[in-house]
DNA sequence: TTTGGAGATT
DNA sequence: AATCTCCAAA
């Protein structure tokens, strides 16, 4: 057994499926003793996920060698739909077996489903991903970009987003006419109801929104969100894993470049 | 600025405007030192809206100029989708500009957002509502008619309703057997629980029940809905805001004569 | 724990 | 308009 690694919940690695299964239709997961990692651009090369869940995040990992396991993303989605909300998850890969085993066990052990799924070779276009000094860093709640992005998106597939030290303004233009929510620096109770700024600069940058939505819809992943956001430069739209940790998601997107 | 009206809670013309949704594609907001008003056929020229919003209504009204705004209905719902339950709206017009400006803030002001619709030219079918002298008036909670009409929609396309001094009877006739529901007058401790009828004399008469699904959604708005009915004469299905002063939602549909 | 209603999504 | 999921009440 080169690779086996124990999950306590199944439903962790389901939701980074679903975030993932709009944008890439298959992704190699990269195995080695730190933990999974993916990093793909999106099928149509516009957008980039990052994953990273570290050997922190599962309760067993064993990794005898580094290694990369294509998957189909789609054929993930319906692995996981077979879990219950508290199952927990088993993954097992044996030397250069081509198939990998997913074992999802309810919790009281009387129901175990498993799957033996095919592994497929796909080229990796290994990237760089350039660690950004982002001129904003802007953290809210992930519910709350959640229904920005989709409350904005039927007015029309562009958004602009401008952050200052006073908030981050979110804008539409459509046919109907134009929509803004603008969100002001808001302090908590609970730190997962609170929105925070970090300016150095102020930044006015557009972007497709049919990406934010479907980046926003990771929100089950974590209560808040990290926007990344620089003149000219990708946006980041970070989720961190409740135990930060055990790893993050990361979308990036390419601004539209005014015409 | 012509128009200018302050709104406590964003939540009742968010109401109003899902009632009217499922009815009118764009229709004409009259607005007056009076309030605002709605009269409007439905797309397919069988029933009628009829909205005030008395300027009592609203914690700030200025009307200089009576006016016609004509809005699209779907846009509408998606601008007081953004607004949370608690928002509270500012809708302002400037001298004829062809746009209109909805501002929905969040109770704490940490969250705001605003909407510029475009506004529409509609052929106004000015109508006269005949003040009717129904035989039977019934007043019964709005949640129970609600109930009545969608558990009633699953077994015909056709309600009739008897209203005598002992009760009012829904029926429906469909392939499956034949539904009825009866109510009789109800005493309560809490008015909105009551059921009560006026009758002059007993009526008889049967409507689409399409239509009075649809009116029935407008429930929210009101805890008691109020039915007038007369012999061969339209169905008025009327919603008085909590506070009747303020206004009312009424529908208006007609019979289907019998074959 | 199970069932119903409400809200959201396609 | 129909389905599905989530949350709340019994």
């Amino acid at each position: 057994m080169v690779l086996e690694a124990h999950l306590q919940q199944a439903v962790l690695l389901k939701k980074v499926v679903d975030a993932m299964k709009e944008l890439c239709k298959d992704v190699n997961f990269d195995c080695s003793e730190k933990g999974l990692q993916v990093q793909s651009m999106d099928s149509s090369h516009v957008a980039l996920v990052s994953l990273l869940l570290r050997e922190s995040a599962f309760t067993e990992f064993k990794c005898d060698r580094a290694t990369s396991l294509g998957m189909n993303v789609d054929s993930l989605g319906k692995i996981f739909k077979m879990c219950g909300p508290t199952d927990s998850l088993k993954l097992r890969w044996q030397n250069d077996a081509d198939t990998v085993n997913f074992q999802c066990e309810s919790g009281e052990d009387d129901r175990i489903a498993d799957f033996e799924l095919k592994l497929m070779q796909i080229e990796s276009e290994h990237m760089e991903i350039p660690e950004q000094q982002y001129k904003v860093v802007a953290k809210l709640p992930s519910a709350e970009f959640l229904k920005v992005c989709r409350d904005l998106k039927e007015f029309g597939e562009t958004m602009q987003i401008q952050a200052s030290k006073d908030g981050i303004r979110f804008s539409v233009q459509g046919d109907v006419g134009t929509g803004n929510v603008v969100l002001k620096p808001r302090e908590a109770d609970k730190p997962e109801d609170r929105v925070s700024l970090l300016v150095h600069e102020s930044v006015t940058a557009t972007f497709a929104l049919r990406y934010l939505v479907t980046f926003a819809k990771a929100a089950p992943l974590s209560s808040t969100v990290e926007l990344g956001l620089g003149p000219d430069s990708p946006l980041s739209v970070k989720y961190e894993l409740e135990n930060a940790d055990n790893g993050y998601m990361q979308f990036y997107l390419a601004p539209k470049i005014d015409e």
